[in-house]
RNA sequence: GCGGGAGUAGCUCAGUGGUAGAGCAUCAGCUUCCCAAGCUGAGGGUCGGGAGUUCGAACCUCCUUUCCCGCUCCA
């Protein structure tokens, strides 16, 4: 099957099995939100439990946070979103495509000082071994005609970025007659910036509100925070700060279902070490969260890392863990080592001291911060594309019979056990009833009695629960049942008693843990 | 945001200007009893929304919205 088939039906699935909704959607949705269902809220939850225990449990030095969406303007200054969550962006009429207006002029730049480069390099041939480079670049007509257009270029372009002249930006272009690198025509629109940031107000009243952004990211919010929860937790370095939280991003185009959303959840640990040592700890992490998705046994070759050639202005070393989903090798999780930029560019706006006080050494720093940053949506993407399966069974009579199974590790499954009595009389749903009520204080249950038994396995099999009981006449006389395996489809007899034991040591997240504890 | 494609029952889809359909699913009853069984009956759609053309629009035109694919960004 295609892979972009297998995607749509996976979105299908999702919608038809209660895990996910399009937002609002009896008023023709909302773009780019999704809502989790009955039974994605319950994988989601999980994912968050796996991830949450994996680190804030299995680690003494790292604590959880759970900081507002709203924060004080200003922390997105200092963070430099409100520049660089800014792209100004153009089109071109003729070849249809979009560019930021500020790459342009960048690349525009960048010809200039190519031309002198080229300049430099033909004297150098032309004069050999007698060449004066400084003195040619400082007297050579052209290169100094190419290097005041370029530095006018240059200072022209900064005033427009920092005034966020949008017109002038569009001047630029056209008075450079820069020409679109597909088309070659000079066919531009305006300029328009786009925010990425949304943004409401603070106040009961126009005048007196103060505009505030809802948070693009976590990461702020442990940032901000990380010398209360050093102080008061008396935590010492190395030590990390894990969040889950919402986030939100005005992204011009959202799509790929719920893989890029403009609402979406992020788990974010920011790991606080001397500086000096960040690189160490990045690799750390690195291998440490690559266990962690593997853990979950959907096959190594799936995973990859994908190191940033081009890094973001606050880091030194960035990785990608991506993950192959049905559309191809994509970003799962980010793993930056994001030296003190943050911490640094906090001190600088709030005029606070934010050093950690190093008792060992007697000094006093600013911590370099390794930050895994996760989303739980793309988790929950990555869960469940994993685990949609179509199956081609064989009947008994030899006739060819299919099935949808999710294959969900149990850890993860929303519901654990189905519990079916083989028909609606003789007191088997009763029974049935009776075993449930103890099983429901362990799992997540489900009690089904319309249908077929086959027909019920079927429906199990589509939401994924790896276990289902059924009771039958035995049952009353000896208290066994038995019980069948998702993956498998095979049958056990087993006594009613033993089944918390059996499918305990299943579901339970231990196993998980043990594979990824160091 | 720009270009291309699409939107009919919970799901998959048929229906090319003349009374809105099928299969599966849902609900009730009967029958059967370990892998999507059968019979009977029921519910469910202002055909994404709005406007226009027409005696008459799911179908033609325009606008709008949502989804999918490409451009850009990213968890």
């Amino acid at each position: 099957m295609a892979q972009e088939d297998l995607f749509k039906k996976l979105v299908a699935h999702c919608k038809e099995y209660g895990y996910v909704f399009p937002s609002s959607e009896i008023y023709d949705g909302l773009a780019a939100v999704y809502d989790y269902g009955q039974y994605g809220v319950e994988l989601k939850n999980n994912i968050k439990k796996y991830w949450w225990d994996s680190l804030v449990r299995l680690h003494e030095n790292i604590v959880g946070l759970d900081s507002a969406i709203f924060m004080h303007p200003t922390i997105w200054k200092a963070s430099g979103h409100v520049d660089a969550f800014s792209d100004p962006l153009i089109d071109n009429k003729n070849s249809k495509k979009r560019y930021r207006a500020d790459v342009l002029i960048e690349d525009q730049m960048a010809k200039y000082e190519g031309k002198i480069k080229k300049e430099v390099e033909k004297a150098k041939k032309r004069f050999g071994e007698t060449f004066d480079e400084a003195q040619f670049i400082s007297t050579n007509p052209r290169v100094l005609a190419n290097k005041e257009k370029l530095e006018k270029l240059h200072e022209r372009f900064v005033k427009a970025l920092n005034d966020s002249d949008l017109v002038e930006l569009r001047q630029i272009i056209v008075d450079e007659e820069i020409v679109c690198p597909i088309s070659g025509s000079k066919n531009w629109t305006d300029v328009r910036q786009f925010n990425l940031m949304f943004s409401t107000e603070m106040g009961s009243t126009a005048e007196s509100a103060n505009r505030i952004f809802l948070r693009p990211e976590t990461a702020q919010g442990i940032f901000v925070n990380y010398l209360n929860v050093q102080k008061s937790g008396r935590m010492k370095i190395p030590f990390g700060i894990a969040q889950i939280g919402k986030a939100f991003r005005n992204e011009i185009v959202a799509r790929q279902f719920i893989f890029r959303m403009r609402e979406f959840e992020q788990m974010e640990m920011q790991f606080f070490v001397p500086p000096g040592s960040e690189l160490e700890w990045f690799s750390y992490w690195k291998e440490t969260r690559m266990k962690w998705h593997r853990a979950l046994g959907f096959g190594d070759e799936k995973y990859r890392f994908h190191d940033h050639d081009k890094l973001a202005h606050y880091a030194n070393a960035a990785t990608d863990i991506e993950f192959e989903f049905p559309f191809g090798f994509k970003e799962v999780e980010g793993i930056h080592s994001r030296t003190d930029f943050d911490l640094g560019s906090h001190q600088e706006y709030s005029g606070k001291k934010l050093q950690y006080f190093d008792p060992e050494t007697n000094k006093n720093y600013v911590p370099f911060v390794v930050e895994t940053s996760i989303g739980v949506d793309r988790m929950f993407l990555q869960i469940i594309s994993a685990a949609y399966t179509e199956e081609t069974l064989r009947k008994e009579d030899g006739s060819a019979d299919s099935r949808v199974v999710l294959k969900l590790p149990p850890a993860m499954a929303p519901v654990k056990l189905a519990v079916f009595p083989l028909t609606k009389k003789d007191g088997l749903p009763e029974k049935a009833r009776t075993i449930m009520n103890q099983m429901k204080f362990d799992f997540n249950c489900q009690y089904e009695e319309k249908d077929s038994i086959g027909k019920r396995y079927r429906r199990q099999d589509a939401i994924g629960t790896p276990f289902c009981i059924t009771i039958d006449h035995q049952t009353l006389e000896d208290d066994t049942v038995t019980i069948r395996y998702r993956d498998t489809m095979e049958q056990d007899r087993i006594h009613w008693s033993k089944l918390q034991e059996i499918i305990q040591e299943k579901v339970s997240m231990r196993t998980l843990f043990e594979t990824i504890a160091d």
